[in-house]
DNA sequence: TAGATTGTTAATCGATTAACAATC
DNA sequence: TAGATTGTTAATCGATTAACAATC
């Protein structure tokens, strides 16, 4: 598309694809702007413009296949194949990413587990080896991987950051609770849930 | 406060205040909307507008005293004290989040966790016993529990959900990747690594 | 005092919504 | 055809930014 599409249009796409793909597994083979709408809380007008910025996917009087607008959908975020993903920390919280089953189907594999601790590293989880993370920087380049998950402790999270930038990582998922530096051509996204309650205790009496 | 403060605001204050709880563990004892905004990516013109939608906790020529701050956005976002949590899910994703050490210190502390599988009621994880699914209901009531995190595959989120809320539970964190129908009083936030790595997608090569 | 930075106002910018012609 | 729903335009609404007087 040759226009730039505004990021808060791009933030709601994957949602719009879970949604999409939970209604295919319920049966359904069409929806509409109206049902989508209703089911995540936002204007059919929204989701209608939304969608307009990269196409037509809809048909007047019948609404949206779901197969097509899903296919397009994933084009579009480019996850109709899966990235492969390297995780930093084989902690808790890394132990529980690499195990979760829900990164299948959905554009994304994690193909590689680091971790620097003497009893970690060798170790098995699952399917793969927990490997040092003296082997972090070669891994991302030999296989050119572009993403990466954070799961270290927060003072160690900017170190490896460093790393991956320095190795061609261009996205970065991090669960440790602080904000990275990067340069710009890097992105960032965040999961911390302590700032989803902060954010919901303000309303709570 | 009187006038109604934008939600979007709101969700920006716990990012703040985490960037301040860096700060002075750096030894800073002064900040200013400048030097915040700069290791936020976020405007100067933006962190004083936000904050004072709550009153002048900075002094003009020198800034923010930062136990002050911090102090004032923990009383408006209601995190002085600790809420207790109910966590339901004791799988590898719930252990991980029931012995994540980050609650502390930020506001909450997981008091319950709860799951269904025969093998894992009156398991231990640290110093908690996981409770059957039948005492859920009876417990949130009975301790006056108003937030929740679910960490439950996807089919039994919307479930527990309805559960949570008929027992009163009025913030809910919700780690199972779909969209939860409750009534308006209820907040729901959601994590999803997959919506954000889907986020990133779009912009690589 | 001079320099710095706040809090706030007004201007700008951008996003959402309402409405409707087009059309399936 | 009649009913439904899209894609799009224009209007509205809200959020961000720029600028500056106040003042520490």
């Amino acid at each position: 598309m040759p226009t730039i599409i505004p990021d808060i249009v791009i933030s709601r796409l994957p949602i719009y694809l879970r949604a999409l793909e939970r209604l295919s597994q319920e049966g359904h083979e069409v929806t509409s702007s109206h049902e989508l709408g209703k089911r995540l809380g936002i204007s059919s007008a929204q989701i209608r413009k939304d969608l307009s910025h990269f196409g037509g996917f809809g048909k007047q009087g019948t609404g949206y296949r779901i197969p097509y607008l899903k296919d397009q959908l994933r084009q579009v975020l480019k996850v109709e194949q899966d990235w492969e993903i390297a995780l930093i920390g084989a902690g808790d919280l890394g132990n529980a990413v690499a195990r979760y089953r829900g990164f299948a189907d959905r554009g994304f594999r994690i193909a590689y587990v680091f971790d620097n601790a003497p009893d970690k590293v060798g170790a098995h989880i699952d399917d793969f080896e927990v490997l040092p993370m003296d082997r972090l920087h070669e891994t991302i380049v030999h296989n050119s991987i572009r993403i990466a998950m954070i799961a270290v402790p927060a003072e160690a999270a900017q170190i490896v950051a460093d790393i991956l930038v320095e190795a061609g990582i261009r996205a970065i998922l991090n669960y440790a609770p602080i904000n990275l530096v990067v340069p710009s051509d890097v992105r960032v996204q965040y999961i911390d849930p302590v700032i989803h309650l902060q954010r919901m205790t303000y309303y709570l009496p």
